[in-house]
DNA sequence: ATTTAATATCGTAATATTGCAATATGAATA
DNA sequence: TATTCATATTGCAATATTACGATATTAAAT
C-alpha cells in the first residue's frame, strides 16, 4: 500500500530505519559529501555543486534535517547547515551491533 | 516525479545511496535484528516473527539480497539467509568517513 | 521603503514503494 | 507421482517520494 506498517515495529527500529531513510538517496549523500569536503561550513552553494534545482535540494536538506543528520542556523542571509556529529555516531553505534553476532555469515 | 536522477552523481554515491535506502524501513530492520539474534541461521520463521504478510517478508528479504546485505542458500526445502559481513564492514567504512571532517558541527 | 539575494514552501506530475491475496514454484516426503 | 511445506512471484490498490516551476519569505543593502 505504500504505507510502512510502524506499529509493527519497536520504536527503536523505526527510527533507525527513518536515520537509514534519511541517507537512502544519492542526492544526500551527494550533500554530506560536500558538507565534509567544506573546511568552513558557509555552505549555501550546493545548488551550484549539485545539478539539481534549488527546491530540490531545499527538500532533500530538510529531510536530513529533520532527520537530525545535518543541523542548521540562520547566518544572515545565507543559511549554515553541517553535519551533525551526534547523530552520525549514533548510527554508527547501532551498525557495530550489526555485523558482529556469533553465527553470521555461515551461508555461502 | 518520483524518479531519481542518478546521472548526476558518482557511482560510488549511488551505491551508498542504495545501501541505505535497502536499510530504510522497519521491517528491514526488524529482519537484520532477527538474524542476528539467532544463533545458527536456519531462517524462515522470519514471517512468524513480524507481523507482516509471508509474500511481503519475502520482498524485503529479496531487496535484502539485492544490496547484498544478507545472503541465502537453498537448504532442502527452506532458505538460509544471513548477514553478509563483507557488506557490513562496507557500509561502516563508509560511514566512519562521515563525521570526521575538520570544520563539522560548527551550527548549533 | 525598495530592491536584492538566498532559501523555503506550494502545487503538481511522474514514478516508486509497501502490502497483501492469489497463485506459482520447488524440494522433501509419503 | 501426489502431497505437503516453505518460499517466490504476480497483480494490484493505496500511499510515498522525487523533482521542479512558480511563488513566498526573510534579512541585508541600497
Amino acid at each position: 500500500m505504500g504505507v510502512t506498517k510502524t506499529d509493527n515495529f519497536t520504536e527503536r527500529q523505526n527510527e533507525i530505519a527513518l536515520l537509514f531513510k534519511a541517507l537512502g538517496h544519492p542526492a544526500r549523500i551527494a550533500i554530506i559529501e560536500f558538507l565534509m569536503k567544506q573546511n568552513s561550513c558557509i555552505c549555501g552553494d550546493i545548488v551550484n555543486e549539485i545539478q539539481l534545482s534549488q527546491p530540490t535540494i531545499s527538500q532533500h536538506l530538510k529531510e536530513l534535517k529533520q532527520a537530525n543528520i545535518i543541523q542548521g542556523t540562520i547566518e544572515g542571509k545565507t543559511i549554515c547547515y553541517c553535519i551533525n556529529l551526534e547523530t552520525m555516531s549514533k548510527i554508527k553505534e547501532i551498525l557495530s551491533l550489526y555485523g558482529t553476532a556469533p553465527a553470521i555469515s555461515c551461508c555461502k
